[in-house]
DNA sequence: AACCCACGCAACCGCAACTTC
DNA sequence: TGAAGTTGCGGTTGCGTGGGT
């Protein structure tokens, strides 16, 4: 076997720890504007103290256009305690049957949530052995899942009828390693009450829209000129810039982008790039439906019930 | 009000697989 | 063909948060 592991990066030289918001948007407008060829010499090209390592790894799990976030539906459920009794611990291969899924996030989940709650469930018709039983070679435990045991807190529900969510295992297009290239309707089936997760994915899958390298274009509609400017940032020129934002506090898309905080940087993102007043002073976000969001981010201010943690940023702007 | 503890999740680590030369 | 380089993957850890006492 090709043996040689090269070092991953330089340690000492690297940034590690959460990603500060100059971070992410770098990481963001240099993918968007050249692709991912080469994580090794990305960083560099991109200008950020990261391995090549953790740059990927936070593209693919958190900055991607098209990476779902929020709360697992049923079906997902179901079907990840399915395809772990086929493939066992293979996240990727998992996740590669969830669109917008990342196998981090499965992995996570099934760690949290579905390992206890099979353990349950399990423990009620036979004595477990091991939770972990690899499962390569465990027909033991079918189907007995399917019964939602009304624990499972974070289940909506309401939701699942609506995620008739094809349930047959798609085939991704090659291209991004691990990726579902979709721009995930089901995403869309996250119903009801204007959530701010749409209203992230709406700028990322936007900005997934100009993502090409790989033709991994998620399509979309509408797209308002406006961002292309927002995308195409120099990336080496103004580092006031980037200072700027990270001055500016959370941009961490944390599983509900809920931080009503965020949609305050956007919106003064937008102001500071002199995208907004295409109708009066009044600034426009970026992505229409952020209307309802800053709308709403204007009420509850300050009153952020989501779990997620906000990185306190250090405010130690990258370059 | 303060402390403690369990939980959840983002990020890191190290190895294996794959690709290139 | 084998060495070197790169990417992908799975396991693990660190730490913030929220709930309980």
């Amino acid at each position: 076997m090709g043996k040689g592991r090269a070092p991953c990066c330089d340690k000492e030289k690297v940034k590690r720890g959460p990603w500060s918001p100059s971070e992410d948007f770098r990481l963001i407008s240099f993918i968007n504007k050249h692709g991912h060829h080469n994580w090794r010499a990305l960083p560099k090209q991109a200008g950020l103290l990261r391995c090549g390592k953790s740059c990927r790894l936070r593209w693919i799990n958190y900055l991607r256009p098209d990476v779902k976030r929020g709360n697992f539906t049923k079906d997902e459920e179901d079907k990840i305690i399915r395809l772990h009794e086929t493939f066992g611990n293979k996240w990727s291969k998992i996740a590669s049957h969830l669109p917008g899924r990342t196998d981090n996030e499965i992995k996570n989940m099934w760690n949290t949530h579905l390992k206890k709650r099979l353990a349950s469930e399990n423990g009620m018709t036979h004595k477990k052995d091991e939770p972990e039983e690899s499962p390569m070679d465990s027909s033991s435990s079918s189907s007995c899942i399917s019964s939602s045991s009304g624990k499972a807190q974070d289940f909506k529900t309401d939701q699942l009828s609506n995620h008739g969510n094809s349930s047959s295992p798609f085939e991704e297009p090659e291209g991004l390693p691990s990726s579902s290239i979709t721009s995930n309707p089901t995403t869309s089936g996250q119903v009801g009450v204007p959530n701010p997760e749409h209203l992230a994915g709406s700028l990322f899958n936007f900005i997934g829209g100009h993502y090409d390298a790989n033709n991994n274009i998620s399509e979309e509609v509408n797209k308002p000129d406006i961002l292309d400017t927002a995308f195409n940032i120099p990336l080496e020129s103004d580092l006031e810039f980037w200072d700027m934002l990270d001055s500016l506090g959370p941009f961490q898309s944390d599983g509900n982008f809920g931080e009503i905080e965020n949609n305050k940087w956007l919106l003064y993102l937008e102001d500071e790039l002199g995208l907004e007043s295409k109708n009066g002073g009044e600034a426009e976000p970026l992505v229409p439906e952020m209307n309802d969001l800053v709308l709403k981010a204007e009420g509850e201010m300050g009153t952020s019930h989501y779990h997620n943690r906000v990185q306190p940023y250090e405010s130690n702007p990258t370059q």
